[in-house]
DNA sequence: CGGATACATCGAGAAGTGTCAATACGAATC
DNA sequence: GATTCGTATTGACACTTCTCGATGTATCCG
């Protein structure tokens, strides 16, 4: 189902701060991966819009086939960012804040720009 | 060379806030799409923890040929989010701190978490 | 000029990714 | 139990990406 919270740990992971170690630099990347496409980052929009909702609802705006939607909201939860909970047939989806924040630190401190 | 400070305008597409139009979607997964590899991951860290630093310079630590940094280096230009300055027989490489930020707040507002 | 150095580009091969049709699974309903 | 509906998985195909060797281009030095 896919609906795994990734127990990844990549909160402290800074790219502009240390020289990143190499397994690091891959969990990151995989993370960066899932939002890598234009179909999921409309999918979390979409999430984040409506706070919840179900695959159902995801086809028509998505324009895509149920089995790639399905295979988006896959990735996009392996990679912690959206978690699934199945209620009767169907599954609502909803946005990992945390998971997001840790992206956002990961791509720098909260410094304003450092130019 | 692939200098081009990329024109793109990430800057205020939120992907948490709005339904994300295609256009944007598509702009932003590129971006992201450059951070989706880890030896480019490792290569900002490189550049941000030297401040400036240039291709020769990157092979050793990346543990790769020079075809394919010059790749990577292309990639994250194109992106926006680094600039290299020729100086002589040397490209020296540079983060665009602004070019980063806005991926940052592409990811959420200033809001703490808001779960 | 001729050689050497730093980087970019080209071409090719292996591996990964997005997509859909077909199919399988699970839960609700009859 | 049989059916139906929502979702997940499988298999296949086109396309992209990562990587390197070979080659091209520009700059510096003697």
């Amino acid at each position: 189902m896919a609906r795994a919270p990734a127990d990844t740990e990549v909160c402290c992971a800074r790219v502009l701060e240390a020289p990143l170690r190499e397994s690091d630099a891959a969990e990151l990347a995989q993370v960066f991966a899932a939002l890598a496409d234009p179909v999921r980052l409309r999918l979390l929009s979409l999430i984040a819009a409506a706070g919840e909702i179900c695959s159902c609802d995801l086809l028509g705006p998505l324009d895509r086939s149920q089995p790639t939607v399905s295979h988006h909201t896959k990735v996009l939860a392996d990679a912690g960012l959206i978690a699934g909970e199945k209620r009767g047939r169907w599954v609502w989806w909803s946005i990992v804040p945390a998971r997001v924040a840790d992206v956002r630190s990961a791509l720098g401190s909260a410094e304003p720009v450092r130019a």
